[in-house]
DNA sequence: CTGTTAGCGCTTTCAA
DNA sequence: TTGAAAGCGCTAACAG
């Protein structure tokens, strides 16, 4: 195992200076001579040369890097957001770094601490503000450290920290939802953690949507199991259901089926976000589309392009299928 | 904007040297005296001091830090695998930086040189051998290159990289659905891009467990929609399919519906990979498992732990489901 | 136990 | 156009 050849060693090799060496492999405004420039390309190429990025990162002053903060990779609904961000960082020439944070906001504090250690650029944060208040405090102080000192923070999710929001509609989404369902008997709603405020918006706009508020109240934790066994938890009259994630529907439909119901004749069924699976269903899923792609590239621009926190609101749109709809 | 306090800074306000400061705050064996200890201690809380980990990397001559490379994060296959990596990171206290490659492996030696930049630690690299030579050649150079320097390298997918390789059994897999399929009269392949090495293991071992060869092929690219256009491309007397991802399984299902073709009463439909998503199709797909979660732990923990390049086979298990099973 | 000092590899004035 | 040299922030001998 040898070492990495360092810039004195191409430098070296082409008989340069350092400094020259520098300017001809590491974009500097200032030219050099086409005979040494020759030379020094030739040595960097011969000794596989790559700069070390920790050293010019710290000589610059500065880290072409954004972290990627999300609840869970493994999940649909944060993949195609990450997906979105990739892309765009790849068009800015910026590394990515991923964590998953869960849903506990003092976990996503230290991995922003961590970010801050890197002089990260920017910071993205995917998923939803709780109820932990003092987390969620300590989570907005650290924001404003990592802001302090230049960085750039956007989430994606409510607002509520002090950064660039992108905040999909899921009041809106849930009253859309709500409305479809107005018809409806005997309504359920298979929420995820109360503790999230995203579940909390969508309970609300769905509420308000329907018109009344005396849906069938289920909790389950945002997994495809959890929304089995919430399938297996409502009543038995229930003509309708909100399941607040695609994931959960998925698995809430295949449970309604377990249990011998129908979609749509017996349950209706909706769901949230628009993964692409839902479309395969059978029946193929009502939900409300969120453009989670653009979403994660959009969070990334608005953390690189703009100044002042900005709170842009995302439309949610109900999309109606077979799963709500009989003549579908 | 205040610029990041420094170790100078947190040792200036304590009132101690920069050294003194630097084995209380940074993990070193040294002790330090209660007294000064907390006055560091407290100095750095006071001024949100983090460690600029450029700095540390630097000057400890290396960096916690694992690069993943894959194909597309937004395919479930591959974010499962991330989220493996992901887990397995945490536990060593790694950070890592994810990039997609697409299917170009000069896009992945690109990435592996900016990796050997960094000086990260590992290097796990998911997704397919392909045909492309003089690419996957450089592709091995680079690999070489990473880990000349002391860089670890471990692949997910077929071996024939210098690297250690966790190889599913592609063959294996593919020749369990073709057993499987052996009643069937008219069978059907939906492969990836043939420019794949993993498509060709998929269709393989197939054929060898079919036991003829004479399947209808139609090339797709490994998306739902491709899938989906294939279920309009097969011939109208089909019986069986094997669909070489899950995901285009997907939306196959779907496709072959919309032709008004049941599964599994007119058409067996097998897929690859076992996602989660698949379970909740109606009939729930016949495919076969990978252990996605696990490989991403795993390959990184190789990649950590063994010295010499290693290649570990991933067992591959026929599930089946209703797809294939009229009884189902 | 604590402080001094010499780097880690690179960028960037400042002179030549 | 080129080179010498001073840092960037931190760690790790080496002395006290």
């Amino acid at each position: 195992m040898t070492r990495q050849p360092t810039l004195q060693d191409v430098a070296q090799a082409a008989g340069v200076s350092i400094a020259t060496a520098s300017r001809v492999l590491n974009g500097s405004a200032r030219r050099v001579g086409p005979e040494l420039r020759a030379r020094v390309l030739d040595a960097a190429r011969r000794l596989h040369y790559t700069a070390n990025a920790q050293a010019q990162a710290l000589a610059r002053g500065g880290n072409p890097l954004v972290g990627l903060l999300l609840h869970d990779i493994a999940d649909p609904y944060f993949s195609l957001i990450a997906a979105g961000v990739l892309t765009a960082a790849a068009e800015y020439e910026m590394r990515v770094v991923i964590a998953n944070t869960g849903t506990d906001p003092d976990v996503a504090t230290t991995h922003l601490a961590a970010l801050r250690g890197q002089r990260a650029r920017a910071a993205i944060l995917v998923g939803s503000r709780t109820t932990a208040e003092a987390g969620e405090a300590r989570l907005a102080d650290e924001i404003e450290q990592f802001t302090a000192v230049g960085g750039r923070a956007a989430c994606v999710g409510q607002p509520g920290l002090p950064a660039h929001t992108l905040c999909p509609d899921n009041t809106g989404g849930g009253a859309a939802v709500g409305r479809h369902f107005r018809g409806r008997a005997s309504v359920a709603v298979v929420a995820g953690p109360a503790r999230l405020q995203t579940v909390r918006d969508r309970l609300h706009g769905f509420r308000a949507g329907l018109g009344r508020r005396e849906e069938f109240l289920v909790e389950a934790d945002f997994s495809r199991d959890g929304g089995y066994r919430a399938a297996q938890a409502i009543p038995a009259g229930t003509t309708a259901a909100f399941v607040m994630s695609d994931v959960m529907a998925t698995g809430f439909c295949t449970g309604l089926r377990d249990r011998g119901l129908r979609i749509p004749e017996d349950v209706w069924v909706a769901g949230f976000g628009d993964v692409p699976s839902v479309r395969d269903l059978s029946p193929p899923l009502t939900t409300v589309r969120l453009p989670l792609v653009e979403m994660g590239a959009r969070a990334l621009t608005l953390a690189l392009t703009e100044d002042q926190p900005q709170t842009i609101g995302v439309p949610a749109e109900l999309v109606v299928r077979g799963s709500t709809d009989p003549t579908g």
